[in-house]
DNA sequence: CGTGGTTAGCTTAAGCTAACCACGGTGCGTTAAT
């Protein structure tokens, strides 16, 4: 069948957005295939899309639960029931009957996590892929070297699986980001799609200020003028706490905080009021946004920098999804800077670690080192949970573990090689934020500086950047509004909620405010 | 860097202050002990 027919059979397109057609015929061809797709730009179609060409059944290796249940969910409701997340989501004997019957479904959802567990890889061995997908393959660099190493044995866990072919989706990407993936993942002669990460509908505006005092007033100021809903990214869940409470306070609407600290209930319950229209603005640590299909967010406001561009771009790229225009403001003080240091330090081990932990590795040899062990190995050495992990792996690299148990080794020889690549790992880290930094402390097009990061070159659009020009008037609560009177355009939400009855929180806040 | 918690040390001995220091962000899976 035509694939075509099988996009509107399936799933009621007519046609296919940018790159979705190559990128399915290279997957059916059996090639390995990498693929950027700017942010909302309908990468999940790249690999369920072949499932009814014939390329099935299909493994998708995914970063988050939620992002799992969600797309299970969506196949579910889209009249597609072979489908299953193998998760903690899971009890035991859920698990064990999914896995008895595994060979009956289409689309399997795994955590890169699960796929160390024995039981489970040898189960999937047994079925035939015709397919293995990576989603958000950017987290094999940002996080496989140490925050979540089991995203590296990405690669092996393929070749186990009879090496099928591979597809690697994400939305953003350097090119040193890109080469990573690529081999991490043991990938063949792949053929890559990339297309630009530009999203010509969102503006950049840098603001540098002298104080924190300014950043928050800055906060109230655009969040009371912009038109929403809005996400704010904070580095720490006090402050994200801090301004969601002050937020509400002041009139701006129904505000949450949502961060990694709150249980998993109250994060669910947030997503939903947000997509729902029911809150006007979320204060989120960096946990919130994957996966977060919203199609209104108007702005991203940064009161803390990420390290990273490419983490910038991921989170600036959650507005305007509908195509129409977003704004992302950064606000930018001196002091900024020792946060993503910090967080540097702590998810490396230093020197003085990594020789004292190993020295202690080198008197046990034959004996067994488990993650059990990082409460009395890694705790009096003051390893954090991220740096005895990084550490961990790179013993099992080194061979110097293997199966937790602790094998004869050189220990000189190791504990420098080991330091070496420590080091290496920091300096890049630490790299790519004083680039990101100078990015944000240079005078010229944001744009250009930012999309030169992923090796494209400049465009000219307008409006682009507080450098190029911004008036921030078009990004008003009411210029929104009155263009809505003066166009015409009914805003079908609007009047839905009016025929019904319901009060929107636009117009209570008229009242309060 | 800024913040928040802890503690030493002071003095109308119970509560205050100043000095000091640790910490700050991402998620998976699993299990032992009530």
């Amino acid at each position: 069948m035509d694939l075509t027919e099988i996009l509107y059979q399936r799933f009621g397109y007519r046609n296919f957005r940018t790159g979705q057609e190559q990128i399915i015929e290279d997957v059916l061809e059996g090639r390995d295939v990498f693929a950027m797709l700017p942010t909302g730009a309908g990468k999940s179609m790249c690999y369920q899309l072949p499932v009814y060409a014939g390329a099935s059944p299909v493994l998708i290796v995914s970063p988050l639960v939620s992002l799992m249940e969600d797309q299970v969910q969506q196949l579910k409701s889209s009249g597609e029931k072979r489908v299953v997340a193998l998760n903690s989501f899971q009890d035991f004997e859920m698990r064990r009957s999914t896995l008895r019957n595994l060979s009956e479904y289409v689309f399997i959802y795994v955590s890169p996590e699960i796929l160390q567990n024995k039981i489970v890889k040898e189960t999937l061995k047994k079925i035939r892929f015709q397919l293995m997908v990576i989603d958000e393959a950017h987290c094999i660099s940002q996080w496989g070297h140490d925050f979540r190493t089991d995203y590296l044995k990405l690669g092996d866990i393929r070749e186990e699986l009879g090496r099928p072919p591979l597809l690697a989706l994400t939305a953003t990407a350097t090119a040193e980001i890109r080469e990573d993936i690529i081999s991490q993942l043991h990938m063949s002669n792949p053929s890559c799609h990339v297309y630009s990460v530009d999203r010509p509908n969102i503006a950049i505006k840098l603001e540098k200020l002298n104080s924190i005092e300014e950043k928050v007033k800055a906060i109230h100021h655009y969040a009371n003028r912009l038109q929403g809903p809005g996400i704010i990214y904070f580095s720490s869940r006090s402050w994200a706490d801090k301004m969601a409470k002050e937020l509400e306070s002041c009139g701006v609407g129904r505000v949450a905080s949502y961060h990694a600290g709150l249980d998993q209930e109250d994060r669910l319950l947030i997503q939903q009021q947000f997509l729902n229209d029911e809150l006007s603005v979320v204060c989120s640590t960096n946990a919130f946004g994957m996966g977060i299909n919203k199609r209104n967010i108007r702005y991203v406001i940064h009161f803390h920098p990420p390290s990273t561009f490419e983490s910038y771009l991921q989170e600036i790229g959650r507005a305007g999804r509908d195509e129409k225009r977003g704004i992302a403001i950064h606000l930018y003080t001196a002091e900024d800077e020792f946060l993503p240091l910090s967080f540097i330090e702590s998810e490396l081990p230093n020197h003085n670690q990594i020789s004292r932990l190993m020295n202690n590795v080198s008197t046990r040899i034959g004996k067994r080192l488990t993650q059990k062990q990082y409460e009395s190995e890694g705790v009096p050495l003051g390893l954090t949970e991220t740096a005895w992990r990084y550490i961990y792996h790179k013993l099992e690299v080194h061979g110097i573990v293997q199966n937790d148990v602790i094998m004869n080794f050189q220990l000189d020889d190791k504990i420098s090689r080991i330091l070496d690549e420590t080091e290496r790992r920091k300096n890049e880290k630490i790299v790519k934020w004083v680039r990101f930094k100078s990015w944000l402390e240079e005078d010229r097009c944001r744009r250009k500086g930012l999309l030169e990061q992923f090796g494209e070159l400049p465009v000219t659009i307008d409006p682009c950047c507080d450098y190029c020009g911004l008036t921030l008037k078009r990004y008003d609560k009411i210029t929104a509004k009155e263009e809505k009177q003066v166009e015409g355009i009914i805003d079908w939400k609007d009047e839905l909620s009016r025929m019904l009855g319901v009060q929107k929180e636009e117009n209570s806040e008229k009242s309060t405010g």
